[in-house]
RNA sequence: UGGGGAUUGGUGUAAUGGCAACACGCCUGACUCUGGAUCAGGUAAUCAAGGUUCGAAUCCUUGAUCCCCAGCCA
């Protein structure tokens, strides 16, 4: 027996779309099951915004012991490739979900589809019509005014179905005749205002080649395959709202038993950046990034490249969650959620990115020995490594100042710092060259602190990274940034050049960085820690003996903080 | 004087008539061989005005602001 009770799940803490998945179930409505499906349209690359589309419809199949289709929208021939449909699929399963048998494409209902439409067309709900597209849109009004209808809107069934016949066999020319559904063309909603549902287009399709010339319109397309493949809750994004009367009215045209319903969620934005496909293919075009998967791209093969796991990625758009607010998330919360993942993975690695000459004097001249690291604090399992040590050495240039300012921790002239996993080392002499630049830093070290620890208890206040000069590999290392300098390159004041916020410093290549040897056997697309310096991904840029970095994020960095703060 | 949506700390989300919660950020402090991590504490919000109610983020009224719709794009 139910109660009313029992038909009131507990939704609180759920989004609405959990809530409503809940509810449904409560009601028993579709037996109990959820049926999701991720529809791209293959005309380009996916990005962080698909990321939080693909995670929301895979993840609640999962959570409700349901399956997602993945559906190629592939409903325009002049736009769609077949080559991206590959990328897509990559980048599906490298975020770490498959769809198993279900994959679909719109194309391979355009039977069934044309099938349906004669069904409307017999129902009197559906004509050919013959304007212009230029008539079309003057007959549909605007949004404040009515449109009028069409010559067309009763000419009868037969003629209607015979006309639509002729339209699928070639005898108009793109743009001479349309299928449109009979609504209301002086709707309130323009969607109403008698939608085309096909349109004459004689070009090959990808996937169905020149077997049709009539293509459905997406409102047509869309809903009906949801129906087909049995989806029960259809998400997409807010600016489909005014097209889910249309979507609800097609399904009950045609009669269907517990139809498909759609639901909109708010995109993802994130600030700094832009999501849209034509911006960014503009931006590639343009030469200001140098492909789909430049790592300042929020596009999936950016960010993979740039060192994003699929793990952050996820765990950053559950923690964004799922709301009907246009909303635009801080970059921050993605770097947290990239940080928080690889501090627990990423083995440390210790390279010098602007080096700077260190001679320990009291060091014998021609010797080396080699020291334990660890190569993970986080992960005892991650073990130790040996690190080359010897006379001459590499340190970053910020890490020393000849004339300190307070809270400045690191090396200065007579004082003392421990070098990781070596010696504490005290800066004797600045030798500066004619331009009067620091040139290198003449030191002595301590050598009862071998390993790190002095006998008599003392504590540097800084602990420095290095290499051994003699041992060290030269690499490339290529330093990211925002790639705009405002938060919103497309808000109103900018839309008519969003490139003018460009960030000119988004990259800054480092060509000199000194790495510790072990470096070398790290693998394109390896992920590592450099020490102090943040998350690292090997380029495949990367050729032998001459490895490249990307720098996905830097660390958390206290010291930059009080800077910035100074000024 | 078209219609459809939205509005809670700096940011993103919860709370569905009963103590405004969580995460990120930020600020303190502890700890530390990464100025990292970790730990402890703190900061900070209901678009506005009325109304209903013992009690309103939540219900009602009026208003404000923002987003979407006039593609034969999706």
């Amino acid at each position: 027996m139910n109660s009313p009770a029992d038909a009131t799940p507990d939704t609180s803490g759920k989004d609405f779309i959990r809530a409503r998945i809940e509810r449904d179930r409560a009601a028993g409505r579709y037996g109990g099951r959820v049926e999701t499906r991720f529809p791209p349209e293959p005309n380009g690359y996916l990005h962080v915004g698909h990321v939080k589309a693909i995670v929301l419809n895979f993840g609640l199949a999962d959570e409700y012991r349901g399956v997602t289709h993945l559906r190629f929208d592939d409903t325009n021939p002049l736009t769609e490739e077949t080559g991206y449909v590959e990328s897509i699929k990559q980048d599906i399963h490298w975020i770490g979900y498959d769809w198993g048998d279900r994959i679909h494409f719109a194309s391979d209902y355009f039977e069934r589809l044309y099938d349906w439409a004669v069904f409307l067309i017999r129902k009197g709900v559906a004509y050919v019509c013959h304007l212009t597209e230029e008539q079309i849109r003057e007959y549909r009004g605007t949004v404040k005014q009515p449109g009028r209808p069409s010559p067309w809107r009763d000419r009868p069934v037969e003629e209607s179905l015979r006309e639509f016949e002729r339209m699928r066999r070639g005898e108009y020319a793109d743009g001479e005749a349309t299928l449109r559904a009979k609504i209301d063309i002086a709707a309130p909603n323009m969607k109403m205002r008698d939608p085309l549902m096909y349109r004459v287009r004689h070009a090959s399709h990808h996937n169905t080649g020149d077997r049709w010339c009539i293509y459905p319109m997406y409102d047509w397309a869309h809903g009906q395959s949801d129906a087909i493949e049995g989806i029960t809750h259809s998400l997409c994004t807010l600016e489909f709202e005014n097209n889910r009367e249309l979507y609800d009215w097609f399904t009950e045209q045609l009669e269907l038993v517990d139809p498909p319903k759609q639901y909109e969620f708010a995109r993802l934005n994130l600030n700094y950046t832009v999501m849209s496909k034509r911006k960014l293919l503009e931006m590639i075009r343009n030469g200001i990034v140098s492909g789909w998967d430049d790592p300042r791209l929020p596009t999936i093969r950016g960010m993979r490249r740039r060192g994003y796991t699929p793990e952050a990625l996820r765990t950053f758009v559950e923690r964004v969650g799922v709301s009907k607010a246009n909303s635009i998330v801080d970059v921050g919360m993605l770097e947290w959620a990239i940080r928080e993942d690889l501090n627990y993975r990423a083995p440390r690695r210790m390279a010098v990115l602007d080096p700077l000459k260190v001679t320990i004097t009291n060091y014998p001249e021609g010797e080396s020995e080699l020291l334990d690291a660890v190569n993970n604090p986080e992960d005892e399992s991650a073990g130790t490594r040996e690190v080359p040590f010897s006379r001459e050495l590499f340190i970053e240039r910020a890490d020393f100042m000849e004339d300190p300012p307070r809270k400045f921790y690191r090396l200065a002239p007579g004082r003392e710092v421990r070098l990781r996993y070596a010696y504490f080392l005290t800066c004797d002499e600045v030798v500066k060259n004619e331009a009067g630049e620091i040139a290198e830093l003449r030191c002595t070290y301590d050598p009862a602190t071998r390993g790190g620890d002095a006998p008599d208890g003392r504590k540097p206040k800084a602990t420095l990274h290095w290499v051994s000069a003699a041992h060290a590999i030269s690499g490339e290392v290529r330093l990211y940034d925002r790639l705009f300098q405002v938060e919103n390159p497309l808000a109103a004041r900018y839309r008519d050049d969003f490139m003018q916020t460009l960030n000119p410093d988004s990259l800054q290549v480092l060509r000199d960085a000194r790495l510790e040897p072990s470096l070398a056997e790290m693998e394109p697309g390896e992920i590592c820690q450099f020490e102090r310096k943040g998350y690292f991904c090997m380029d495949p840029d990367t050729e032998p003996d001459a490895p490249v970095f990307n720098r996905t994020v830097t660390l958390r960095d206290t010291w930059a903080r009080i800077q910035k703060k100074r000024k």
